[in-house]
DNA sequence: TCAATAACTAAGCGTTTGCTTAGATTTAAC
DNA sequence: GTTAAATCTAAGCAAACGCTTAGTTATTGA
């Protein structure tokens, strides 16, 4: 047949995810990618059709790699406190060093305008809402709860974990901490 | 002496400061400006320098628009109530008919890179400091708190302000309502 | 009325954008 | 060893970017 491509994908998507989440979706352009990548335009493009399709590779790899916190809080049975886990867990898996990253589909969903890229934007509320549904069930574990209340304590959190992804680039680590604490106390 | 400018500098400015606030910072083409200005480029860079300038002079006019919330948080004596009053009011200024625009400084926080545009981020990092601090002297109203409460309930009440710029964009409106209800429950 | 001055229009500067093309190189099956 | 296919590099495309320059038009005070 033929030639044996000199890259592994996952490798340069993560070099790749890595910068769109340093730098933005917009602001990182083909050039940088190529360099972080380690690969040709024209590798890119073949394996990846454009720039949105790294983009959109980029998320499923942020996926599966925040899969493992979810993981533990899908395992879990800590209710409430397995949520609070969940925002302590996404702090130290946002942070590169001393600085804060935030989340990388939340920096995206701000930035990205809906009509001018339709599937990016369908991608993140995706995510989020899986989320949300994380959020959902573990609240279920406490019996107390209705539903209505239930929805509307989601929303408060991904509100807060929103939030948290903005304050995470400007705020010192002591005072996030204080956020998520005083985030919890009456829930 | 010479001719008259043909335009106001504030009412053009207005119409830019919409503009950044729609669609962000860097995505807002000169060209765009142009257009929605109403004015030549040639006549943007001869009364504002430069595009920075342009948004510059939009973040002072958002400033003082927002002043009218503010302005009535400062005068009240009505504590955590007033905060709270801001956040609904927050909700109907980023209002365009049926859509949310978030908090303009909020969204361009989010995209500005520090070191691309040092002299946007004071000006962006001063307004945030502002709002905390109208925060911090309305918590004080009631002297039941400490200081070290009240900065950490500050900072609580920024993240879920900045949330807020951001779940605006993605939630249903009586779920925004929701959200600062039960933001609010325990201060 | 007329020179001085500032604001106007329009064209275009150099650079960067996302993406493509042309051609050389490597690999694998026969 | 030859051929075919997929990879690679490097050059370059049109369009858009922020910004400037050249030249015309309008407004002012003397």
């Amino acid at each position: 047949m033929a030639r044996k491509k000199q890259y592994n994908e996952t490798e340069v998507i993560d070099k790749a995810m890595r910068l769109f989440w340093r730098n933005g979706y917009e602001s990182t352009s083909v050039r940088m990618l190529e360099k972080e990548m380690g690969i040709n335009q024209f590798s890119i493009y073949a394996s990846f059709k454009n720039k949105e399709g790294v983009f959109l590779e980029s998320i499923k790899l942020y996926n599966t790699q925040i899969k493992a916190i979810t993981n533990t809080l899908e395992k879990s049975n800590n209710g409430v406190e397995g949520i609070k886990e969940y925002f302590l867990d996404f702090l130290d898996f946002s942070r590169e060093g001393a600085i804060f990253k935030g989340c990388l589909v939340t920096n995206t969903v701000n930035e990205i305008k809906e009509d001018s890229s339709p599937v990016i934007m369908a991608a993140l509320k995706r995510f989020s809402a899986n989320i949300r549904e994380l959020f959902v069930r573990n609240l279920k574990q406490d019996d107390s709860r209705d539903v209505k209340e239930i929805e509307a304590q989601a929303d408060y959190l991904m509100n807060a974990l929103l939030g948290l992804s903005i304050s995470s680039k400007v705020f010192k680590e002591e005072q996030l901490k204080g956020i998520i604490k005083i985030t919890f106390l009456h829930l």
